[in-house]
DNA sequence: CCTGAAAAGGTGTACGT
DNA sequence: ACGTACACCTTTTCAGG
């Protein structure tokens, strides 16, 4: 089970393209890599069934909505039964200022991407919300200046 | 100058929408939030326009693709002259194994994700790619089990 | 697994409200 | 600023190689 092959150069190409450019119509992928609409429209549809692709998302620029605020929190649990590891997942799922979510090796971390609209909207979430979750024991903020590089995910 | 008003309410919606689901068409998203598909269109190419939608994107499950290795690498610079930013983030840049890079506060100075195939073309990438980059001092590896939330951006 | 043609569906423009 | 109408383009389906 789980391989991954069945994945052509087609595919491959078709993957790079789309993973920059999500909203490609079949026709222009089609003559980006060298097919007619048909085959690169069945292509999709398998790759989507398959779950290699996912999903599709626009890119959203946070801080021209008002979002200026990036904080990476690393959570710490005061134990790591799977109670509590699933308490706090379905916590997470919920807050939408939570964009991102790790669940780390070691020592019962998670690591999380927090955004919001400022510093206080910031510290609102952090004592108003994280911290009432059961479970949480530790959280360590570190703040990011500026992103580098978004890539999203990796490609063939 | 460079706001975030001028988003009312049918903007906020689309965007939350298209942050789901990025390949919805107009005319769909037009039903959704009660709006015929013209303005639809246009509320849509001005988000575009004025940046607030940088783009599209597929989501690509790494993991399928046989990326079965992602890990969080910190890096510290020997020193912070602009120059030596500038040349490191080129490099990062130029680098398909980082897929997110993060400038940071504090002493750590980027945080990086950085996803391979297997651990040994993870130790190559260090050896063989990051660890020659001009600058590089101390490199820190913490690796994750799970990823738990995958939001990508935050929606209004 | 591909192409090509035809049907179905979505988009963009012009114009009216 | 929204909606409708219509021409154009894109996607899907199906026949055939």
């Amino acid at each position: 089970m789980a391989n991954s092959t069945n994945i052509d150069d087609f595919d491959k190409r078709i993957l790079r393209i789309i993973t920059k450019n999500g909203r490609i119509s079949v026709q222009a992928l089609g003559d980006a890599v060298g097919l007619s609409p048909t085959p690169v429209a069945r292509r999709l549809r398998r790759l989507e069934e398959r779950e290699i692709v996912t999903g599709y998302s626009a890119m959203i620029d946070e801080t021209a909505l008002g979002f200026d605020v990036s904080v990476f929190v690393s959570v710490k649990l005061d134990r790591q039964i799977d109670d509590a590891l699933q308490a706090f997942e379905k916590a997470i799922l919920a807050f939408p200022e939570v964009v991102d979510c790790w669940l780390m090796t070691g020592s019962r971390d998670y690591l999380l991407r927090v955004v919001t609209r400022s510093m206080s909207e910031f510290e609102q979430f952090l004592v108003g919300s994280l911290t009432r979750v059961k479970g949480v024991a530790e959280i360590e903020s570190s703040i990011p200046l500026r992103r580098v590089k978004q890539t999203g995910s990796r490609t063939p």
